[in-house]
DNA sequence: AGATACTTGGGTAATTCGGGTT
DNA sequence: TCTGTCCGAATTACCCAAGTAT
């Protein structure tokens, strides 16, 4: 009898952030011993609870944010497991961190990244593996258009949502844009809940700013 | 039961780049006294990170690159974590797969992975973390010089050696990418020696190529 | 003197081991 | 019966600071 999304599952694929990891399948992800993983729920370091049976049971989600208090490397199995990540990139840093501030009430599921170039957005692309990307169409280093083209055409990246934005659009950059596999255009300033709309947060953000 | 990838035993086993390793291992390994692993570590010339009690884990790749970097031999264990990562970028992807060609000889030391666009080319600079890049100085979507630059100014990538090539160098260029932070320009076609050269295995070359 | 590597000792963390449970 | 997990106690390994050596 096999239960396919339980803890008796091999843990080598993908883990949801909702998925119950034992303290073996924990500590076989961090390459540790298995009573390491027991001790730290132990002294409270590490969110658990228990079966009826007295086992152990560790949600990835609390394990995600366990590592990352730690600046602990994440292993990829793990990767998604966190919150919705998303990437801002704007050469305007004072600008873009005034807009992350309007976000701060939902830090419990936004990790937001903040970069002020193109070359430096890129490569967090690759390793904050954003959810979302906000981004201006205005880059000096890197041609955004051609970014949107090819993070679709990669199938590591298809499935990031991409949101252009700008001062002044007019009609045809917008269709450009659009075309190119932006998901939306949006004119600054950018309203937040547009973030949270875009990464199903959208209920979440009714509840706290009505 | 032997564990290969748990910290608590130095398995005599091959060691995987991405196993974490104690002080204790490392300093097995390298045959020093573990406070010289910690000094480097506490320098920060050798990578690491802490488990949530305080003890230090490193990771064979930072370690190999660590040894690399100082030019230490370079234990068995560590021959597959060790493997040299080269970056090549070339909008002709057929120029690129047949100079690739010419390194096979060394696919036991070198690991290679070829890009034809600047866009993917900074992507994988976060995840394939290279230890060269050989790229075209002409990229369409991304500008080359800026690139140098951002990877100079950003602590984890500023050791990554870069190698700009071109059809086309003139003085003027030439001085500009090296002040941008390449380490050397070559001309197109490039002799494979170089990246030989650039990731330490000079001495190798001499022995395959003589 | 400065730099780098090693030594020592008290305290903490991680792992191992044995016996019982799910 | 079998695997995986539980727990506690014992063991091994690691931490840090301060001192020694080269």
């Amino acid at each position: 009898m096999k239960n396919t999304n339980e803890p008796g599952r091999a843990a080598s694929a993908d883990i949801r952030a909702e998925a119950l990891l034992t303290s073996h399948q924990v500590s076989e992800l961090l390459q540790v011993n298995p009573s390491s993983v027991n001790n730290w729920v132990r002294d409270g370091r590490l969110q658990a609870f228990r079966t009826p049976g007295g086992h152990r049971r560790i949600k990835a989600r609390d394990l995600a944010d366990f590592l990352s208090a730690h600046q602990m490397p994440i292993p990829k199995d793990l990767r998604f497991a966190s919150k919705r990540r998303v990437l801002m990139v704007d050469d305007d840093m004072k600008q873009l961190t005034a807009f992350a501030k309007l976000l701060e009430p939902y830090e419990e599921e936004l990790e937001i990244k903040l970069v002020d170039n193109g070359i430096d957005a890129l490569m967090a692309v690759a390793t904050f593996e954003p959810n979302l990307i906000l981004m201006d169409l205005f880059m000096p280093e890197v041609d955004g258009l051609e970014v949107c083209r090819r993070l679709r055409a990669n199938p590591k990246t298809a499935d990031i949502e991409v949101i252009v934005a700008s001062g002044n659009f007019n009609d045809s950059t917008k269709e450009e844009a659009l075309r190119a596999g932006a998901q939306s255009c949006v004119e600054k300033p950018v309203d937040p809940r547009v973030i949270l709309e875009a990464v199903g947060l959208g209920a979440a953000a009714a509840k706290k700013v009505s």
